[in-house]
DNA sequence: GTGGTCTAGACCACC
DNA sequence: GTGGTCTAGACCACA
């Protein structure tokens, strides 16, 4: 048995701007912190920070203009879009059903659930905007 | 941000043994191996396990006898089902539900990836069979 | 603050004894067991049991006819009785009457409490006649 | 017979604690010592104050807040009655009238030293207030 | 043999 | 500083 397996950091932090990404907190083509920043922000070593960005560079996701900094790639949104739901679909979904058979809870159960949680979600949006 | 986020490892024998139970590998009312011969397998202190079978104990899932040893609860496997509805309900459909929204996946495409995943697992129950 | 504190377990088998010729399983001017047998039977080193005959001989429970044995003194039983009721009105009473103050329980809840224990014991004791 | 019958350190500390708060010496909702200081005052290893907090804790008798300390629940004190006025009343009466009914003392008896104990116990109170 | 408790000492995360 | 966890090793009671 294994125990305190983590993934690394710097995969970690490049799942985290996936995230920023995908909620427009990124948007495409934007600047974004520098390698020293961004290490401060999160309190880590920049040289981690290197390497998640080498990874998401590799991966279409940022551009690198020397000498200026890190950018978002144009279309960064759709791509990280893409990824995950490829991710999500491969290896999350089978998890999931596999969950649901063990647990015996059927689909239809889901659907249940999944209209209290929408109609929670559209709740406290209402409260937001009252804000 | 958080990295290094562990359950500690007390616990997570604790989810270990309760995945042992639901999938009917240690039966309703069975003797457990010995806290000092689970400590060797899994190679852990035998005080981790003391520990693991203590926090099992209190929720009703095992029970003891001094100098004899541990046993599953006559209705271990249900009240472990009972345990892990609820917490699949309260805590993982929400996150899920929320990767569904963010991926823009509606719940229709899910019940068309359960149908596929249904069929694959029968069809690898076939080959168990056929073996 | 002081932990694993015990009376002495030559005294703690003196007030077993006590008990036995209170309950009339040791009767007055019996013969009672060897201190050889009474260790054997006790599980203890018997030294221990020449120390419990010797302190009930002296405060007048238990007579010793050299070289025949130890017996009850001819009046063991009211004098136990009277040993047990003063100790118990000069420190278990106290110890009983600052408990129910602290608690807050009125003497007239006890009184309840009484009979419905007196109930009990008696159809415990019909029980034990029908059998 | 069963001599050395103690309960377990960390039991006896659990104890002790109810006391202090029954007793109004830690009162509602006040930040009590840290595990290693309770430890060096009582002589312990601070793992066994580990465990009694831990008890105390899931009873709901303490809160505690990671890195600041351990608290008294806010109505500890409440709590600790109604869990002692159970045991008392569970346990110890039980005892009580079984060593009255062996000791052949009535009830009416009783009462007679009780109001001996109340008048002893004001008059202390009013010791207490000259000085 | 079993589990239960306690100690000593270490390392970690949180504040 | 705080609590939380884990290890190593000891001793005990029970069966």
């Amino acid at each position: 048995m294994q125990f305190n397996t983590h993934s690394p950091i710097y995969l970690q932090i490049a799942g985290y701007i996936h995230d920023l990404i995908l909620n427009g907190i990124w948007t495409d083509g934007e600047r974004i912190p520098s390698v020293r920043d961004l290490a401060v922000e999160l309190e880590v070593n920049p040289n981690t920070i290197v390497r998640t960005y080498a990874v998401l560079q590799e991966e279409g996701t940022l551009d690198n203009q020397r000498g200026i900094g890190y950018f978002t790639a144009p279309h960064a949104k759709d791509l990280v879009l893409k990824k995950k739901r490829e991710q999500f679909i491969k290896t999350e979904l089978p998890s999931l059903f596999s969950s649901l058979k063990v647990l015996d809870i059927p689909l239809e159960e889901l659907e249940t659930y999944y209209r209290t949680f929408q109609k929670d979600a559209q709740s406290n949006e209402n409260k937001d905007e009252t804000k």
